[in-house]
DNA sequence: CGTCCAGGTCTAC
DNA sequence: GGTAGACCTGGACGC
């Protein structure tokens, strides 16, 4: 039996949360354990839940301009319920306040069409998640990114109830234990991540042993850890360079950094109707907004996605 | 069939 | 500090 849940779909300044424009925000719906579904215009997602096993959900528009989270599988208890409603608001950062861009936004031709509800960044239930994902972007297709990440899931991931007896749907991503228990040539020759391999190892070991906490890396405060600091810390892990570093700060929630990778330049330069753009002129054309500039970058960039 | 390179990173100068 | 070269993999090309 299925059940549902609601939650209002506003930001914690009170603003407008245009759901599938933040379903759309960037790939990683496109990797499990998400699975967006377009004509549904729908996110499922199999999320950790704590004290229990994993659950996968479906995330939609309901009524009075309220999301709807359907949970599949039995159903749960209401400390579960509580715990899936919570982790599907943090997958959609509700929690994030947009209010103060908004306004600097609004003011802005090219951008005052965020105003509506863009420019919130799905990112995944655990720190962790995304930083291995983003490292398995890097210098390869996009085909590549999905065979990796389709491997992880479908063989280290922990099912929920209900999931498909194979592929890597249903089942949650990874934990760091997981990961680390995997042997070398479970990355080498069944998720073939190539040189990737070891640095997707070296960080996985480290977060289950105990030396790298990933998470707290969500949770600082700009004060506490100004962007700056928190890059040289996403510098320091095993293959991640600045492009990987900004993709992984704009997933938590911090924006200073544009990502300048192989699809964003020239997908910067036809905006602006030029064969190319040096990363210095991106860096003074957006450094008007900020600790906000990755973030006007990044939706300028994706503007017709939706 | 070989070469190039994709949502780069690392090491060695 | 800045810049070549190497690097797994496997589609997309040109020949």
């Amino acid at each position: 039996m299925a059940r549902q849940l609601e939650f209002p779909l506003r930001g914690a300044g009170g603003e407008p949360v245009d759901l599938w424009r933040t379903l759309n925000s960037h790939g990683f719906v496109d990797l499990p354990p998400m699975l967006l579904q377009e004509q549904a215009r729908t996110l499922e997602i199999t999320i950790p839940i704590v004290g229990a096993r994993p659950r996968t959900v479906s995330v939609s528009n309901g009524n009075d301009g309220r999301g709807t989270v359907t949970v599949v599988g039995p159903t749960l208890s209401e400390r579960a319920a509580a715990r899936a409603l919570a982790g599907v608001e943090h997958v959609l950062r509700l929690d994030a306040d947009l209010s103060r861009f908004y306004e600097l936004a609004s003011g802005d031709p090219d951008l005052a069409w965020v105003t509506s509800g863009a420019g919130r960044m799905v990112r995944s239930p655990t720190v962790f998640e995304d930083v291995i994902k983003t490292i398995c972007t890097t210098n390869c297709t996009w085909s590549a990114t999905k065979r990796m990440v389709v491997a992880l899931v479908e063989h280290l991931g922990a099912p929920a109830p209900g999931a498909p007896r194979e592929g890597p749907y249903g089942r949650a991503f990874p934990t760091p234990q997981a990961m680390a228990e995997a042997g070398e040539g479970f990355y080498r020759e069944v998720a073939r991540a190539g040189y990737r391999g070891p640095h997707l190892l070296s960080v996985a070991r480290s977060v289950a042993e105990g030396d790298l906490d990933l998470e707290v890396l969500g949770r600082a405060s700009p004060e506490d850890l100004p962007d700056a600091e928190l890059e040289r810390q996403l510098l320091a892990l095993p293959g991640v360079g600045p492009y990987a570093a900004a993709h992984v700060m704009l997933t938590l929630g911090r924006y200073s950094k544009l990502i300048l990778d192989s699809w964003t330049r020239p997908a910067y330069a036809r905006h602006v109707g030029r064969k190319a753009v040096s990363d210095a002129a991106m860096a003074r054309r957006f450094k008007r907004y900020g600790s906000y500039a990755g973030l006007a970058f990044w939706l300028i960039l994706t503007r017709d996605w939706v």
